[in-house]
DNA sequence: TTACTTGCAAACGTTTTGCACGATT
DNA sequence: AATCGTGCAAAACGTTTGCAAGTAA
């Protein structure tokens, strides 16, 4: 059950476990589709009907900043959020339905090396991403 | 000289060649940098002081049609552009002053082939970008 | 009881649209 | 002369902020 454990660290971080935050945090955890804001807010105003979509942004900013959820960057925008994955992190992702799946990526370490060394580059980052569509969608 | 021969493209499809045009096409073809709308109309408007905002993102608007420019996503945010590169497109930007750089990434299809078969996804597209800092700005 | 959290309303920044005027062809 | 392009103003959109009332601790 991970959203007993992100209620757990949201109040071990200060927190108060509320009504609107429990239902935020269900619906983003207990999903495997990248959610907006605003589908976020649909979802979890079944769970929570007096929830307001201010809510779901500042519980999204929380989960956030103590890594529990990520951003997800697409073609079609870059609003999206996932649950976070441990460690490095490289996507699959359905532009139908959003699924999203984290893979093991190639190991990228010999071609950031040759960058660094050809253009002088410091690199402290990288995506690996990619996009189709999932059995169910094609 | 890349902006005459955006002008000429832009010529070919029946659009018109304007001085608010022109303006635009000079700033973002002749910069390595990934600019923002705002960015390009303010470089713009020094060559050109009439130019209103909005002529920005409807020129914009018909370069990305036409294939001659392409938006750019960053973990900082996702408005900028860049001229595009033909064939396929891997990315080395500057975190700080947007220099982005198309590289020779890794070969993925034996990747792609992988993930496509364990998971039953049709992969469509796929993004490798590094994030970093370059020489100047580090 | 205290301080955090909430939803509402308003503000904000970016992007898009409507429109009359101006410019290219 | 006809059509396309322009800038302005206003609208639309997603997101953030201010605030008074409500709630968890």
């Amino acid at each position: 059950m991970i959203a007993n454990s992100w209620m757990g660290q949201l109040k071990d971080h200060g927190y108060r476990l509320t009504g609107a935050r429990n239902a935020v945090v269900e619906t983003v955890a207990d999903t495997k589709q990248a959610l907006t804001p605003l589908e976020v807010f649909d979802l979890a105003r079944r769970k929570y009907a007096a929830l307001g979509l201010v809510t779901v942004y500042r519980t999204l900013e929380k989960l956030e900043e103590l890594n529990l959820v990520q951003r997800v960057h697409q073609p079609a925008g870059c609003q999206a959020f996932i649950a976070a994955s441990k460690g490095h992190q490289h996507l699959l992702l359905c532009q139908s339905c959003g699924q999203a799946i984290y893979i093991d990526g190639d190991d990228l370490d010999p071609l950031i090396d040759k960058l660094s060394r050809q253009t002088g580059f410091r690199i402290d980052e990288h995506w690996l991403q990619f996009f189709g569509l999932c059995m169910n969608c094609q």
